[in-house]
DNA sequence: CCTATCTTGTGAATGTTTTCACAAGGACTC
DNA sequence: GAGTCCTTGTGAAAACATTCACAAGATAGG
């Protein structure tokens, strides 16, 4: 439910307005949905508005990290130190919402050992025993399509059951993982195709 | 119909391998769903198929691409020369499925005037202008999530009429305007909450 | 040329998601 | 405390997407 995620957000950004309830309608109107969607959404994980009134803000804030998973901290592994992932390891937002990135591994000698963002790079072949040492339960995926295969089969093994995958390949993972796909490239091909659809009509 | 764009791709593989001709099967299972599923999405835009056979490669490759709109190359720009921008303008996939970044923006003094990958950073001031006279077709937007929403509008006022978004807000344009998101916080946030369902279970 | 084997293309069936529409609950006013 | 105004929660309907299942072409081998 992946805009359980937005409204989320949006609630945040209410919160920080200081307002105390929104409605469906509004929560619709921000997110792009409809009021009945929202509604529905919601209702999925039980009832917390008040009818006439909306949603109290702090509540549903609350209500909607716990349904998320997100009072807490999530330990993250980044495989791949490229440009991506360098981008990746400084994005504020990842650790805003509690996705703390406590380990780094590339391939390239040249890179190992180096310093990112406060991490030291470390060595690929040491990926199996520090992911489990220091419990790590989500990894994100950032080398060349190629590797990535590879690097998702030895993540499995050693335990992590969740994937952010970036590069441009389907993979596959045993049930019981979850994984999702950054695609760029499909975007941009969403976007291509969009407008020259619009063209042939 | 984000399924052909992930088609396209393995038969560029398959076309690699010199394979001649795939069926849906193989396809499906490339691709991670059913060969029914890969004959309904193909078949919505005409009759490729070899009965007996399957499809051949070059000939799918060359109808997709077509549908697709790839079949030429794409006037992107990037707006935002941060952390996220600049992996974007030197990530290799763009290039290679004819998308030529051919123009970047940023407010950063300090940014403005240098070079990135080969591309002289312009000063935001430019961006209509500059816009109008590449004749960009596709907008990258790699701002902040304050920056953005007034980003995109100036975007679509220029006559830029698709964006590819990454800054975490959801965006709004006029009809007409193709608009998609990168939202990489929404995807580690479908993580969290898969991991978590799983463990209430 | 006939038969066996493949694999497409597609109606029909099934499943899932979204939208509609409205009863019921709460708050505010007079 | 009766009436009005909101807005939720939710069955039912509609729209959309996926899967099933099979007739019909195409090939290959004898």
């Amino acid at each position: 439910m992946r805009r359980l995620s937005l409204y989320l957000r949006l609630l945040q950004e209410a919160d920080a307005q200081r307002e105390e309830t929104i409605s469906s309608e509004a929560l619709a109107d921000r997110s792009g949905t409809t009021s009945a969607q929202v509604r529905k959404d919601l209702s999925l994980f039980g009832s917390f508005g008040k009818r006439g009134l909306g949603y109290g803000v702090p509540e549903l804030l609350r209500e909607l990290r716990e349904i998320l998973g997100l009072n807490r901290r999530w330990k993250v592994a980044l495989i791949g130190a490229g440009k991506i992932g360098s981008a990746l390891i400084s994005y504020r937002n990842f650790q805003l919402r509690g996705f703390a990135i406590e380990a780094v591994f590339d391939v390239d000698p040249r890179k190992i050992g180096r310093n990112l963002a406060g991490q030291e790079i470390l060595d690929d072949h040491e990926m199996e025993r520090t992911m489990a040492e220091k419990g790590i339960e989500i990894a994100i995926v950032a080398v060349p399509a190629e590797a990535a295969q590879a690097v998702v089969d030895r993540i499995v093994a050693s335990g992590v059951s969740a994937v952010l995958n970036f590069a441009p390949v389907r993979l596959r993972v045993p049930e019981g993982v979850a994984l999702r796909h950054v695609d760029m490239v499909v975007e941009l091909e969403g976007l291509a195709f969009a407008l020259t659809s619009e063209e042939r009509r």
